[in-house]
DNA sequence: TTGATATAAAACCATTTGGTTGTATATAAT
DNA sequence: ATTATATACAACCAAATGGTTTTATATCAA
């Protein structure tokens, strides 16, 4: 077994920022450099490089160093942790199936 | 219609905190007032009244003058759009029942 | 009425956050 | 070899965050 690996920045704080949000779902669409990614955000590229450092820490997203270029991609799994938080609330909807369905519903919202 | 009612705080922000994490599971015990819940952090009377503030900003929790009490209660609605952000990211995974799967799973584990 | 209790509100403070610009370095293209 | 590209790193900055203490006010209890 490795370190207990001490995150700097959890999931929870690393999706605060709807600039970071909104990486997250740019990255969805496939492995891209910082340039690229940059080029969808009103701010410098080094700004854009902070904000994908804490989306790091927090284990959201990997990078692979490709000649000079540094290439992120989304790591979703660390987002199960606010699944599992979220789902303590889950009694406060009217019964399982009413739970199931908001599921399908904002699934089809965010299609 | 009303005000477009531009929040100060969205839920993200608010639950970025751990303490208000911690003030939310509390607060799905029921309705209690702020010297209650101040029994529960390491902190003082008034930097809790200042994140159910945050939280109130956000819609999770609604507050009831009683008597020379403010008793705060939890209100799981806006909650959802956390679902509906997370919800994006479901073609992640397998498959629809492996997110099945997977929300029934953390359901059991926040028990 | 005199305290005690529950809270609000203001002022203050250190640290973090989200941004900037400027400089340096490695890699790729001409 | 020279120039352009991709990025990192350091220094700086204003505003927000998460906390404190102090003061004031309303309500309840004796």
């Amino acid at each position: 077994m490795g370190e207990p690996q001490v995150k700097k920045h959890d999931v929870f704080q690393a999706i605060a920022d709807p600039s970071r949000r909104r990486m997250l779902k740019l990255l969805a669409d496939g492995e891209m450099p910082i340039t690229t990614i940059s080029g969808h955000f009103p701010m410098s590229r080094t700004a854009v490089s902070k904000h994908l450092r804490i989306l790091s820490e927090a284990g959201l997203v990997k990078e692979r160093k490709v000649g000079r270029e540094n290439r992120f991609r989304l790591d979703p799994e660390p987002l199960s942790e606010l699944q599992q938080w979220y789902s303590y609330f889950d009694r406060f909807w009217e019964n399982k199936m009413a739970a199931l369905q908001h599921l399908v519903e904002s699934a089809e919202a965010a299609k």
